[in-house]
RNA sequence: UGGGGCGUCGCCAAGUGGUAAGGCACCGGUUUUUGGUACCGGCAUUCGCAGGUUCGAAUCCUGCCGCCCCAG
């Protein structure tokens, strides 16, 4: 519990901003940056209010949270402020996440609110505030390397967020910290409790964090109702196999949900084509891909093409790729490569940056 | 209304006298700051219906109902 800001100036003169979501893990920051001898500013952004679900304390940032947040500030003698961000959000997180789904891709709107609203915004208000850094909870490390930061994965491997951190830019990184890094995740509850903090076994958020009772069709449904229409379940040579309730429900990769039974092998969602409605269906094979084109492409490293790995979703082992500016080429077969997803690239630990994946490449498989 | 075949969970399907496999679908859980995946678990006291034989039947017998095929 000796966490480093890497700052130039000492601590005793320095300004730490920190972006309190009202949980235990950014309370632990604040209480680190409190005790560092640094003026400590905590910020907590009011991104959405589920109004009628008022009281729900499991989701981040809605009235609890903000609650939360500003008892913590309090306990530990820090100026506390909340902003209201909601119109900020909706537009840049939560009209973009019914906007992927329209066009049948599968969003990851934590990444969204990590570019936008938390890393644009806030880190810009934080400047505004003379912080010296924008310190967050995120479990990722900001390592000094030859050519400056770098962002590296967490040292907890169970807890690593840097996937949704691709999209740090350079600029960003210079300016944000991220101290619980390196610690493990029992270990920064162990703090919240040594230090009192009224959030200490407040359980984990999980889920989207603007999405009640786990529902996301019917936020989507709400802004984009088009996209809860109904259409046919076809296979990939185009044979009608069933409806469905709405390309909103589906992702590339899926295999529950698609309500087709009686087939000596399971079904997995294949494509999603919103012009016509239509999912289309097929065996695992189906799912096989071997390149992927990625657009949005954000660079962190230096100029590195062989000996990366690539994540295709938060939850799985970065696989063996190579890169050429543009594409990813998997040196085996992917499955559930879904267009909307972010490919995030790495060196090892290191996260040297990724792109939204916009379209796939098949691999031919050797008929098992 | 002659002949043949069939009727086992929502779908497919094993089981032909010894007390209902399995797959798909579905449901639940685990995992998880996205959606998914994967994994684990649940899912027919009952075999179209009604009788009968038997210690014991989904399995044998009889009748009925339904579906399919061939019908000269």
């Amino acid at each position: 519990m000796d966490p480093d800001f890497q700052l130039t100036r000492p601590l005793a003169g320095a300004r730490i901003v920190v972006a309190m979501s009202g949980g235990v893990d950014s309370s632990v920051v604040a209480a680190l940056a409190a005790r560092s001898g640094a003026e400590t500013i905590g910020i907590t952004l009011q991104l959405y209010d589920h109004g009628e679900a008022a009281g729900r304390s499991k989701t981040c940032c809605a009235g609890q949270d903000i609650y939360d947040a500003s008892e913590v500030a309090a306990k530990l003698g820090i100026a506390h402020y909340v902003f209201d961000y909601e119109s900020r959000f909706r537009g840049s997180v939560i009209e973009r996440f019914a906007d992927e789904y329209a066009r049948g891709r599968t969003p990851v709107p934590c990444i969204a609110c990590n570019q936008g609203v938390k890393f644009t915004d806030l880190l810009a208000l934080a400047r505004n505030l003379g912080a010296d850094c924008l310190a967050t909870g995120h479990y990722v490390r900001r390592v000094a390397g030859p050519n400056g930061p770098e962002l590296h994965r967490a040292a907890d491997p169970a807890r690593d967020q840097s996937y949704f951190l691709f999209a740090t830019t350079r600029e960003q990184l210079d300016y944000l910290r991220f101290p619980l890094g390196g610690l493990p995740k029992p270990r920064v509850r162990e703090i919240a409790r040594e230090l009192g903090l009224v959030v200490a076994d407040k359980r984990d958020s999980q889920d989207i964090c603007f999405v009640p009772d786990r529902d996301y069709a019917s936020v989507v449904k709400k802004v984009r109702p088009e996209a809860a229409q109904p259409g046919e379940i076809v296979d990939t040579d185009g044979r009608v196999l069933g409806t469905h309730r709405g390309l909103i429900h589906f992702t590339v990769g899926q295999r529950r949900g698609l309500e087709i039974g009686g087939r000596a092998e399971p079904l997995y969602v294949v494509r999603l084509e919103p012009e016509n409605r239509r999912v289309v269906a097929g065996p695992r094979s189906a799912l096989a891909v071997r390149a992927a084109r990625l657009s949005g492409i954000n660079w962190l490293g230096e100029d590195q093409r062989e000996g990366l790995s690539a994540k295709v979703r938060s939850l799985a082992r970065p696989a063996p790729v190579s890169f050429d500016g543009t594409a990813i080429r998997f040196e085996h077969p992917e499955f559930g490569v879904a267009p909307g997803q972010a490919a995030v690239l790495y060196d090892g630990d290191r996260v040297l940056g990724g792109g939204w994946i916009e379209e796939t490449v098949a691999a031919e498989l050797e008929p098992a």
